[in-house]
DNA sequence: GTGCTACGATACAGACCTGTATCGATATAG
DNA sequence: CTATATCGATACAGGTCTGTATCGTAGCAC
């Protein structure tokens, strides 16, 4: 059947969750092993070390970031529309409790490093979330659609780190409106 | 004549640079003493912990911004000129070397418990800014300046983590425009 | 049954961390 | 000169971290 749930994953979602919401040094692989009810060793089987698994949970926050935002968007009928879909979700989300912040900008931040592996990860996926602004910013027939997308890139990071430093009821809670108000700008 | 820089100053400046540069949890007191050449018993004879040193430094980050703040707007004629003023120097600063984001964002992710010493006194310091945006926001003439100043927040907070994430040369090239859009919108 | 593999539990090694103790040198006040 | 205080250097205690080694057990293929 397969239904039950392995060790492995066990272990992949214990740490993600105590990853994201404690922070990545702040976490040490005794905890996780304790709290995730899984030996050490076992851990180690499948997770060589602990820099690996923090990339693994890296890369599938980035999976489900885009599998989100594709859900998102999809019954949008205009860019325009797509990235207002987008910005809204995000408003509700990181006035939610179960939002601490964006774990490729709290890696960037406890690992400063560009060369450190997690680094790196962060910054393919804001790269690529840059990367998808400029295409639905040129769609939506901005004037200068990568200076719009940079400018709608800094709202939704400061709306990330807004939920982090001051929990659920932070300054976000008008991410959208801003959003909307830069891309009416961008695009008359 | 007490020019010469004491100890204490030596400690103090080498802790700021570090801590700044790599974060909290990456930098030991011994390193601290190390690279300032100071003793690590005079270190501890003028900060009792490492929580003592970072919370000395924020507030010196803290005064230092508001310094700053002040001198870049005193001679600016209006509000608004006052927001555009900051976010200019915001810009120019957060697209420069020396700019590693921002240290009350990074101690905030280090530490996210609320009631870490250095959370609080990164939550007073984003709070009087808040504060600060609210009343220019409502000075300058904004419909609804609370709506404006979290806006703003955003942005500032936005370019700060672009910088720690990218280095420079970030997507924070574009935050003045982006506040100025904001600003329009809001007033008129 | 028998061999094999995955697992949990625990002990351990080596490194690093915060904070303290100790000692010798130096500088300054009286 | 002498007493006192500050300093640098170093060793150390106790804890925590990552990663490894070891042992006993439970399930499963054959």
């Amino acid at each position: 059947m397969k239904k039950e749930i392995t060790p492995k994953d066990q272990v992949f979602q214990t740490a993600s969750k105590l990853f994201y919401q404690h922070g990545y040094r702040a976490i040490g692989v005794d905890t996780i092993a304790a709290e995730s009810g899984i030996g050490k060793m076992t851990l180690y089987r499948h997770y060589p070390s602990k820099d690996d698994l923090i990339t693994a949970y890296l890369k599938d926050s980035n999976e489900l970031f885009w599998n989100n935002f594709e859900a998102l968007t999809k019954d949008a009928p205009t860019a325009r529309a797509k990235l207002m879909a987008f910005f809204e979700s995000l408003q509700e989300y990181v006035n939610t409790p179960a939002c601490y912040g964006c774990p490729f900008l709290n890696v960037a931040t406890e690992y400063p490093e560009t060369d450190y592996p997690g680094h790196q990860v962060a910054l393919e996926h804001k790269q690529s979330v840059r990367a998808k602004f400029r295409q639905l910013a040129k769609e939506a027939g901005a004037k200068k659609p990568d200076v719009l997308a940079d400018q709608l890139f800094l709202l939704m990071d400061g709306a990330y780190m807004a939920s982090r430093m001051f929990g659920a009821n932070n300054p976000a809670a008008h991410v959208a409106s801003a959003a909307r108000t830069l891309i009416e700008a961008a695009v008359e």
